[in-house]
DNA sequence: GGCAATACGGATAAATTTATCCCTATCTGA
DNA sequence: TCAGATAGGGATAAATTTATCCGTATTGCC
């Protein structure tokens, strides 16, 4: 396991959401877990271009910052649930409002990420 | 300047918004601007742990996408100012409620963060 | 038996981001 | 004249994150 080498950043309110929320899919995990895919299959067929690997580090970061708990059932084949804490809870009017957000500035947004994206990436843009 | 290989992930607003605010400093620079200091110098006293550098390019995304405009004043020693433009206003709000619920929860988010840093780091954090 | 589904994680590679180092330029003030 | 402030950016290194590859295990189904 990777561990840091420089000093986190905890001067405002800011940074500390920035150190737990800052990872490239976690924003969208929670999101999900909060509209009840609990299962990391789940997950994975809701979030594609995430590996199980990954997904499985950010679940654990997640766990670690106490926004999710893991629950394993001891059966065969194996079940594991993530739910949200009720920190992690908190989090997800938040959440929803940037989706929000993103989802009245789609066309705006696109553009501007694709203008300065390479050119041959913008054909390959999964929609 | 670096080009991205992979291609991004646009199927919801979620992750339109971590297109453009994906950044270790960007949400912090919005949110400084926001507060009225618009010169590189004052950006980077506010947040001493940015380079200039860093500073420079962060500044440089956010322009592209249009969160931010520059303004060069042509006098020496050079002058330049960078603004919100109307839609990354938008973003204040989102913004404000996110550093909130950071300072609301500043103990428990120290606590987690910590629990978690490689021990070395926890005398050092920067407070 | 062979295959798919469930889930976990080490080792390593690739991609990306962030930081460091160094150089350019002009003006002001000591 | 020299230090310091202003601002910019190339080249490169370091740190970090994300992805790929592979191996472990069990159960059920055809």
């Amino acid at each position: 396991m990777y561990v840091k080498k420089t000093v986190p950043y905890l001067n405002c309110g800011l940074d500390l959401v920035g150190e737990v929320l800052y990872g490239k899919w976690k924003i969208r995990i929670l999101w999900f877990i909060h509209q009840g895919n609990l299962r990391p299959s789940e997950l994975q067929r809701k979030i594609p271009d995430v590996t199980r690997r990954v997904l499985n580090v950010q679940l654990k970061e997640l766990e670690d910052h106490e926004l999710i708990t893991k629950k394993i059932y001891p059966v065969m084949p194996p079940r594991v649930e993530y739910t949200l804490t009720d920190f992690g809870s908190t989090l997800i009017p938040l959440i929803g409002s940037i989706g929000v957000w993103g989802d009245e500035h789609q066309e705006r947004l696109r553009r501007v990420i694709l203008k300065h994206a390479a050119p041959s990436l913008t054909d390959a843009v999964k929609t």
